[in-house]
DNA sequence: ATGCCACCTTCAAGGTGA
């Protein structure tokens, strides 16, 4: 089975790009970040004709984050616990009825954080903190779990086309890789570092300035995984060429394939 | 230091992202 992870940048304008490519790439689940509307805005039915279930939490205008599913969505949940008072869509997670049991996954898009020096960026930070919090709980589960989505999150120097140019962005900052490690260490394998792991594979690339023709792109959406799911992991890709499709999205998908 | 692009809201221009 293919679970994908994109951010679409607003999945009412996305939407001829994403049927076409679900059509092609089949993925079984999918996580959605960025769909930029509300839940009853949100084309579930254009979704369900292609077969999927649909979890949904949106938001009007900014973020908003999704999950698709071929399998039935046995259960499902929004927002990251720990702060009630925090009321942007950044995290759903659902268990799907896959072929050889339940698997957890969630989407996730994760703050920006930039600029540097504010209050986005504290936010960022604990937020990341919420995440490894919970994901500590999900992980004593021993379940077969998927955390995917924009973690907007440079991890290694090599994931940008040049780390001088991102010196000083919240995508980068010390912080913020020491924290997405501390994710990792709580017990999440990070399934492109498992199966892959090339340099300069590119996930995202700016509308500007000519970014995709120049080759200037970052990698900052990551799928991370249990040990249960790391046992079946079978590979992963980047849809690198999604991003040269009619209207596309200024990030591509990644994909793992899990026997599960 | 800012705009460069593309998206949002609700018709005009400012907020947001990475």
């Amino acid at each position: 089975m293919k679970i994908a992870s994109w951010n679409v940048n607003s999945v009412r304008t996305r939407l001829p790009t994403i049927i076409d490519w679900l059509k092609d790439a089949r993925p079984d689940v999918v996580c959605l970040q960025e769909i930029k509307c509300q839940d009853e805005q949100f084309p579930t039915q254009a979704f369900e004709d292609l077969g999927y279930n649909c979890a949904i939490h949106g938001q009007k205008s900014y973020n908003g984050v999704a999950i698709l599913s071929r399998y039935a969505i046995e259960e499902s949940m929004t927002g990251l616990p720990g702060d009630e008072a925090d009321d942007h869509a950044r995290y759903i997670e659902a268990v799907v009825s896959a072929d050889k049991g339940p698997l957890r996954v969630a989407s996730i898009y994760l703050p920006n954080g930039n600029p540097k020096e504010s209050e986005k960026f504290d936010y960022k930070l604990n937020w990341m903190r919420r995440l490894r919090t919970h994901a500590k709980t999900l992980l004593a589960y021993e379940e077969k779990l998927v955390l995917a989505g924009d973690y907007n999150v440079i991890y290694r120097d090599e994931d940008c086309w040049d780390v001088e140019a991102w010196a000083d962005d919240a995508l980068y900052a010390r912080e913020v890789r020491d924290e997405f490690a501390a994710l990792q260490w709580c017990g999440l394998t990070d399934a492109w570092m498992a199966r892959d792991a090339r340099a300069h594979q590119y996930t995202f690339w700016d509308y500007q300035r000519g970014a995709w023709q120049r080759g200037h792109g970052i990698h900052i959406d990551h799928i991370l995984l249990s040990s249960q799911a790391t046992d079946v992991l079978q590979g992963v890709a980047i849809a690198k060429e999604t991003r040269a499709m009619d209207k596309p999205s200024d990030h591509v998908p990644v994909i793992v394939e899990l026997d599960a």
